[in-house]
DNA sequence: GAGTTTGAAACT
DNA sequence: CAGTTTCAAACTC
């Protein structure tokens, strides 16, 4: 070529390039991109434009960040962070509300307009935005739980997460895949990349960290990744914290916290579970089926998919999402934006996953690479992306399956329960502790592994937080926190609470398993043969449990049925009700005198009922002859017991601590948590019966807590005979995440009718935590969720 | 950790 | 519904 035909190639391309550029402005789809390298420079040009914008003054000034470049800075904004952040910000309402609907349209939607992005920015309010926001949000919660796949998640779990995840996912990730449709996407890597660098930055400075690097990926960089990974702030933790609070907190919407939980949750999706996989997670990044939980959620439900779609997008370089891509991506794209454009897909494929996958396609790249510096941020945060990264890139389908997202999540949690220290360890790595300082702390874990990647990405993600915080959000933020510090504190608990199984024969599809039995996938710590209790198995599991119940009804409900009336945890009512706890069907106990853990009722803290056929009965609950109080009717005694026991249950904080301190007095009481898991109900059990079991990590929480409640007071408190197996699922979780509503709400199941028994029905309606209060309410929560966001009134409303 | 006991779950 | 078998947890050593 000769020197004057390349200026003319360069005339064309200068052209071209200001046509992108007012495009962009102008926040049109059609934006004609060449290559990456153009994209870089061209991405200047634009920023500089908004830099001068009110808008981005606004930003500048709010935010203790200052972005290297502030043209990166506004554009960042408009593409990625606005269409975003709303989703942000978007209360837990909202995302519950909106995430199912939405869960799509923001890569649409993102991409397509920039300045719909930006007007958001420039309108904190806009409903659009935040609409936006919610479907980012969507994703990022799905994502999230992947990670979480870590607790949502409390499951869980595990919402609320994975708003933040999403939204950090969208900055970071997202953007450079769906920002603009079409043509965008070609070029996109380079300018995207080179906008979500911009944006990088901003978080990368409000953790007072890697300026330096962003810079660096807005040089040359096409991979984004390695730096929003390097970025490893300590808002991180916190976002982390924060999308898991979100995730958990807000069950509002059944649809979207189905997709949120992920498939795996709703055969199962018992927040015990959740809490399971976070411990199990924690623990293990490496492991299998704990370790994968962040990746794995998606993986549950669509292992194979993914990975044909992975490796069909590589090698078409097409685009399997349409939603992702109007137009075809350029002749010439780098792995990099293969990889992204897989990635996208991925969302498209299975949300949850998205994250972490991303971060794994980043990764390989960087590994590719040489080793991006940024990588090296936080050893901790690399090894744990590494450590997910390898699971999902060698792992094979089952493995990955493993772990739903969530139940990652939970497993970070039982982790964290099980050695609190632990979990502060990897909180402390990674410098998280911003949040977490509290004692509670513990649960925080959930982060190893898919949590740190998560975190990496939510950067951008507080960064935008804290901008909008400044706009009245700040409560918002003081909100997210809040949780995070609660639900951080639950899930040592419930983390321990979860449940091991040593099946050999019965493949864990049948009630012999315990952690089927109590509605959750088997996790890592299950020495089980032969599985088929995992996401993987989904159908599976889905199908025998039907079965189980179509024999049995109430196969899965709670064995032991509380009616306590519960008052509201905090217990100033006198009115803490006894509660009476019965066992579902009676023991049939003959050798064992109902003195040992082998009876159920005995087991379960209650005492024998008229129901049990046992012989001999010596149940330190209450005999079968009803010598002994417990429970039922006894209502004067048991409600002293009760309201000591409730007593030194309000001292403390919160119930998790209360777990805790109940889990050193008598280590099975932890055992319990678990079966909470039921972060759902089966998808298509008829709520009546599926309520029961508290589907939702949250629910079971506040059921448990409920049924702590009336456990605790009955049997408890002089001795504790062994933690009810049965409830401590629920007890472990409570807290706050309970809307009283839920538990109020119906009493469906067929629990209902005893519970509305108990004496003290009064139901005070503390704001959150009555959990304690119906037992029996519970049966119905799973509407109740459904009907009530998660979040309380929260709402930030900007 | 291996073996025994126990009673629920599953089967007939 | 009752009897038997299977199963895995609980328990013991």
């Amino acid at each position: 070529m000769s020197t004057k035909e390349r200026e003319e190639d360069e005339k064309v391309s200068l052209e071209s390039e200001n046509v992108e550029k007012k495009s962009e402005v102008k926040g049109s789809v059609v934006v004609i991109m060449d290559t990456p390298e153009r994209n870089k420079n061209q991405i200047a040009t634009p920023i500089s434009k908004f830099e001068e914008s009110p808008f981005s003054n606004f930003l500048n000034n709010l935010s203790p960040i200052k972005p290297v470049k502030s043209a990166h800075f506004p554009q960042s904004l408009n593409t990625l962070s606005f269409g975003s952040i709303p989703s942000v910000f978007t209360s837990p309402h909202v995302s519950s509300v909106r995430e199912s609907r939405f869960l799509r349209r923001h890569l649409l939607s993102d991409p397509s307009k920039p300045e719909f992005a930006s007007d958001d920015s420039a309108k904190a309010d806009a409903d659009e935005g935040m609409l936006d926001g919610v479907n980012n949000s969507n994703d990022a919660k799905e994502s999230f739980g992947s990670e979480i796949s870590v607790v949502e998640a409390l499951a869980t779990p595990s919402h609320g997460s994975k708003l933040a995840v999403e939204l950090s996912r969208t900055l970071n990730y997202d953007s450079p895949s769906t920002l603009p449709t079409g043509n965008m996407r070609g070029k996109s890597l380079a300018e995207f990349t080179g906008s979500s660098v911009t944006y990088i930055p901003l978080v990368q400075d409000m953790s007072g960290k890697g300026l330096v690097r962003c810079e660096v990926n807005m040089e040359g960089t096409n991979e984004i990744d390695p730096n929003k990974e390097a970025s490893g702030c300590d808002w991180e933790n916190l976002i982390c914290d924060a999308t898991d609070l979100l995730i958990f907190d807000s069950p509002g919407d059944p649809e979207a916290f189905t997709k949120a939980t992920g498939p795996h949750f709703r055969p199962f999706g018992f927040v015990s579970k959740e809490m399971q996989n976070m411990q199990g997670s924690s623990q293990v990044s490496t492991s299998e089926c704990g370790g994968d939980g962040s990746e794995t959620e998606n993986p549950s439900t669509q292992p194979a998919d993914e990975t044909q779609v992975k490796e069909y997008a590589e090698t078409q370089n097409v685009k399997p999402d349409s939603s992702l891509t109007n137009d075809g991506m350029g002749a010439g794209q780098s792995e990099k934006t293969d990889n992204e454009m897989v990635s996208t897909l991925y969302r498209g494929m299975r949300r949850r996953c998205l994250v972490f996958e991303m971060v794994g396609s980043r990764r390989k790249h960087v590994d590719e690479g040489s080793g991006s510096s940024a990588v090296q941020d936080t050893d901790g945060n690399l090894a744990c992306n590494e450590k997910q990264l390898v699971p999902y890139k060698t792992v094979n389908e089952s493995s990955r399956c493993i772990l739903p997202g969530i139940g990652l999540h939970l497993n970070a949690l039982a982790a964290s329960s099980k050695d609190g220290k632990v979990v502060k360890h990897e909180t402390s790595a990674s410098g998280k502790q911003l949040l977490i300082t509290s004692g509670s702390a513990v649960s925080h874990h959930p982060s190893v592994t898919g949590q740190e990647s998560l975190k990496k990405e939510a950067c951008p993600f507080l960064s935008l937080m804290i901008i909008f915080c400044s706009c009245n959000l700040f409560s918002l933020y003081l909100y997210v926190i809040t949780n995070c510090f609660c639900r951080r504190r639950l899930e040592p608990g419930e983390g321990e609470a979860c449940k091991r199984c040593n099946c050999k024969k019965s493949k864990c599809l049948k009630l012999y398993c315990e952690c089927f039995a109590a509605g959750v996938y088997c996790v890592e710590p299950c020495a089980c043969q032969d599985c088929f209790n995992k996401p993987i198995h989904e159908d599976t599991v889905l199908a025998t449990r039907k079965q189980i119940e179509s024999r049995n009804p109430l196969a899965f409900a709670p064995k032991v049925i509380r009616s306590a009336d519960s008052v509201s945890e905090t217990g100033d009512d006198s009115s803490k009700t006894p509660a009476s706890a019965r066992h579902k069907r009676g023991c049939n106990c003959k050798k064992s005198g109902c003195l040992k853990k082998y009876c159920e009722c005995y087991q379960g803290g209650v005492g024998c009922s008229i129901n049990c056929r046992c012989e001999g009965c010596k149940n330190a609950f209450g005999r079968k002859d009803g010598s002994v109080f417990i429970g039922t009717d006894g209502d004067a005694e048991e409600e002293e017991t009760t309201e000591a026991f409730e007593k030194s249950i309000v001292d403390r904080t919160s119930h998790k601590n209360i777990l805790h301190s109940d889990v050193e007095q008598n280590p099975d009481f932890i055992v319990p948590a678990t079966p909470l898991a039921f972060r759902r109900p089966p998808m298509q059990l008829p709520l009546s019966l599926k309520n029961k079991p508290p589907r939702s990590s949250f629910l079971c929480i506040g059921s448990s807590s409920g049924l702590f409640a009336g456990q605790g007071v009955v049997g408890r408190p002089d001795f504790f005979p062994p933690q009810p197996k049965f409830e401590k699922p629920f007890e472990s979780i409570q807290e706050d995440e309970m809307p009283e509503i839920l538990q109020q709400g119906g009493t469906s199941s067929p629990i209902s009718g005893i519970k509305t028994a108990s004496p003290n029905r009064k139901r005070v309606s503390p704001p959150h935590c009555d959990f304690a209060n119906s037992p029996g309410r519970r049966s119905s929560r799973k509407l109740i969720l459904q009907s009530i966001p998660s979040f309380p009134s929260l709402t930030p409303n900007p």
